[in-house]
DNA sequence: TCAAAAGTGTTTATTCTACACCCATGG
DNA sequence: CCATGGGTGTAGAATAAACACTTTTGA
């Protein structure tokens, strides 16, 4: 089992950083752990890699476990390796970070792990560096946003330009011009333009739309420029 | 010791991808490794994560035992976690990159493993997923030095921009107009004029230009657009 | 009929691109 | 004096930014 001698093995772990947007706010997943130390305090979803199981495969059954939802974009954001981190057992961390639509699933969370979703803004006091973690997350989700098309992994498949926005806006923590925005948008080719409207939100109605998935794979990782003046706000 | 009772311990292994540029050629350096399994066959250069040690302080330990330098660039790429990838035992391997002048340090490479640069043109094969990891690295570089002003690791205190523009070049296998490329670099504000000039490698002499440390360092995260068309090269 | 949000165009400023000639020097 | 690489400017095109009014419709 142990075949390079004399050397230390060490506890891994996966940490899920879980955004979610309902609409109007960005989340954060919370759960409240379970066991020691620190049992009780709000901490990010995590779990030890087992034997035989990649940390992406960790990672996904620890956002399955906790959401009920597989298939959720996610990707690894970086190794947390401060020996002191835990300080029970020297643990290193992968984090993920994962995007949902969190309206899809806010009634699926189990019971068990008493989640709850904070909004950016009233994040509680987290163990160990999950701070750390977080705000790590948050700079890679603006940075990455401002150049590529993933804050669409927030969103219901069908959305309007305004939700659209409103989620740039919540991201960015600022205000943009509508027809600059939808001019911006629209020219990536990105969205296809359905013949339904959302009259929630408005006497008018707007048009809805949907991702142009063909495109979105085949340009997922072109460099757009969503953001005017990104260094601003990144 | 063990105070997370059941669970797995892992071999954490850090790997580094060394990027040196000679003035010409963008090279990797490269190790023969000197243990089993696969002893004697190209490898990137790396070893085990020690008790108390952080996965950063691992990676300048790494380095500096070959190359005898500090203060390199170096930043973290990826955690690769395959459970099959090292055949002997399940291992973990957090992937760093850095980024050199490779004239500075050729001379000073540690015997003891057998170490020698590569165009990136001629890697030979090596082993494990370690291919993966380079090529995740070359793209990262690609990306990275797109957005932010990252080559200028790669090359000594002092160059001129047709040393600039080479480099440049080579990264991304292309040519560029220089009088479009010094001007992008040089509206940037990064770099101070200094009176004196190469005359190595032309009659007439290149200006040497060094970077406005403050400047960078205040900057670096900053996205500019050093590539025209990034989507074609990246 | 009016309040509330959706949708749309134009003008100006900025940035990008393509492109060619002169300069300085050592041999 | 000439071959070699270094250095520079401009015009046209494309892109980005700023800005305000009209449309729709449910109450």
């Amino acid at each position: 089992m142990h075949k390079y001698s004399k050397q230390t093995r060490i506890l891994v772990a996966v940490d899920c950083i879980i955004f979610g947007f309902d609409g109007n706010e960005l989340k954060l997943l919370l759960i409240k752990r379970g066991f020691e130390p620190q049992k009780g305090h709000w901490s990010l979803m995590g779990g030890f890699v087992e034997p035989g199981e990649s940390m992406d495969a960790a990672a996904n059954r620890i956002l399955l476990k906790l959401t009920g939802l597989d298939k959720v974009y996610m990707e690894q954001l970086y190794a947390f390796g401060n020996p002191e981190r835990d300080p029970l057992e020297r643990t290193i961390s992968v984090v993920y970070f994962a995007l949902l639509d969190l309206n899809k699933y806010k009634d699926q969370l189990s019971d068990q792990f008493q989640a709850a979703w904070f909004p950016l803004k009233k994040i509680p006091k987290l163990i160990f560096d999950h701070h750390d973690m977080v705000n790590m997350a948050r700079a890679k989700l603006r940075y990455k946003a401002s150049l590529h098309p993933i804050l669409f992994e927030l969103l219901p498949e069908k959305f309007t330009l305004p939700q659209l926005q409103n989620l740039f806006e919540e991201v960015y923590n600022t205000s943009f011009d509508k027809r600059n925005f939808s001019r911006k948008i629209l020219s990536t080719g990105l969205l296809l333009k359905l013949t339904e409207k959302d009259k929630d939100s408005s006497r008018k109605g707007a048009f809805y739309y949907k991702l142009d998935k063909k495109h979105y794979k085949a340009n997922f990782h072109n460099i757009l420029r969503f953001i005017p003046n990104p260094n601003d706000f990144i």
